[in-house]
DNA sequence: TTCATTTTGTACCGTTTCGCAAGAAATGAA
DNA sequence: TTCATTTCTTGCGAAACGGTACAAAATGAA
């Protein structure tokens, strides 16, 4: 159901790249910043066959993120669940992140929906359901491997499993706005590490054992 | 130098109260979502008026920006370093900000300036530094805190002074994306109280001393 | 009254915004 | 060749954008 020739004249963007440089523009203008001006240069393609083919400018901003995110989710689901040491799946989990937020060129773009629809999220009500959604949804899989680090064993058993995942989740939204702000890789990768380490020491995790 | 009566016409609108409306603008809309209709209606002042007070779009904000910050400044150095406890001290201080984000009415507003320019920071260079000296302010008053704590033996004296400070930090950026995306002020209340605690905890506050 | 001064209101500038209509161009099928 | 189909290109249109020119209105000073 791919490579089928179709009927028409062939189609001239690949919509997969269209998409990614769709999201290009919105990480580096935000949201109501990226006109569709904008859109159609990043893409190659001209304004009506944007419409054509993805809709209006909220559908191909929707589109062009979960695009990003299937393509981003496997490795940090796998880092989070499928990775034994908590502490290296956390470690694996923000390194994803934060490469995911310098994605392309070095210039920091942060995060498609937190640092992009941030401003926007408070007039326009289907803006803010889907910053409220990315948000539960990140709060969600941190609770889920806290909890199963709980079970395990490998946290104090009687450890605040919400609040530390809650921190945890701080810590995105925290790299996300740093990224945002201009703060290069390895100054985020160092807060990244000093984070999960004190989250984990305050877990009570593995004991005493922490090298500093 | 205040109560001159002036020469001329004398102005129909009073500059605090205009900043503070143009201000509410700007954290309901966002920057560029916010246009000089809107402003001009929120303040009632003309456009031209507007101009001739302020200056331009962006001008505007940083003012609005500015006496706000000067405004909610006071109350939170106060909660920082004239509150002898750390723990009431950090508490007090986030009190306060959630109190912010929550300013008038009950609709989250969210920070004025990480809310509101997040998603124009990458690509405007003037409102990414206006945005990394945000950042970097919270920062410093957090980490100086902290470095006094360790100093004065309320922490464990081979802390992370730095590591810490970023944790508080992350807690703030987190709060100021949470109310964005809609959360209410108990859960961001919440949220603030387990996040202190566990960042006493990894710090090394107050010996054992903890309730939960 | 007259004048200088300051603010206000109206009206406009050129540009950009999103969105679409309509026809040209390129293909497979008949 | 001819036709149906799909995409591309050109160009438009109504509205909104930031910003400003200019004159009317309101004051203190002379």
């Amino acid at each position: 159901m791919k490579s089928k020739p179709a009927r028409g004249r062939p189609r001239e963007y690949d919509p997969e790249e269209a998409l990614a440089a769709a999201l290009g523009e919105f990480r580096r203008r935000g949201y109501t910043a990226t006109s569709l001006d904008h859109l159609s240069e990043a893409t190659n393609m001209a304004r009506p066959s944007l419409y054509a083919a993805f809709g209006n400018k909220f559908e191909i901003y929707r589109k062009a993120v979960r695009q990003y995110s299937e393509q981003s989710a496997e490795q940090r689901l796998h880092a989070l669940f499928e990775e034994p040491s908590l502490q290296k799946g956390l470690e694996d989990y923000f390194s994803a992140i934060i490469d995911a937020y310098f994605s392309r060129e070095g210039s920091p773009l942060g995060c498609p929906v937190l640092s992009v629809i941030s401003g926007e999220a408070a007039a326009d009500p289907v803006i803010g359901a889907e910053l409220a959604a990315a948000v539960e949804r990140s709060d969600s899989l941190l609770q889920r491997r806290m909890a199963i680090a709980a079970e395990a064993g490998e946290i104090s058993p009687d450890a605040d499993v919400r609040g530390l995942a809650a921190m945890l989740a701080a810590l995105q939204h925290s790299l996300a706005l740093r990224a945002r702000a201009g703060a290069r890789r390895p100054e985020l990768s160092a807060i990244a590490h000093a984070h999960v380490a004190l989250v984990l020491k305050a877990a009570g995790y593995g004991g005493v054992t922490m090298h500093g």
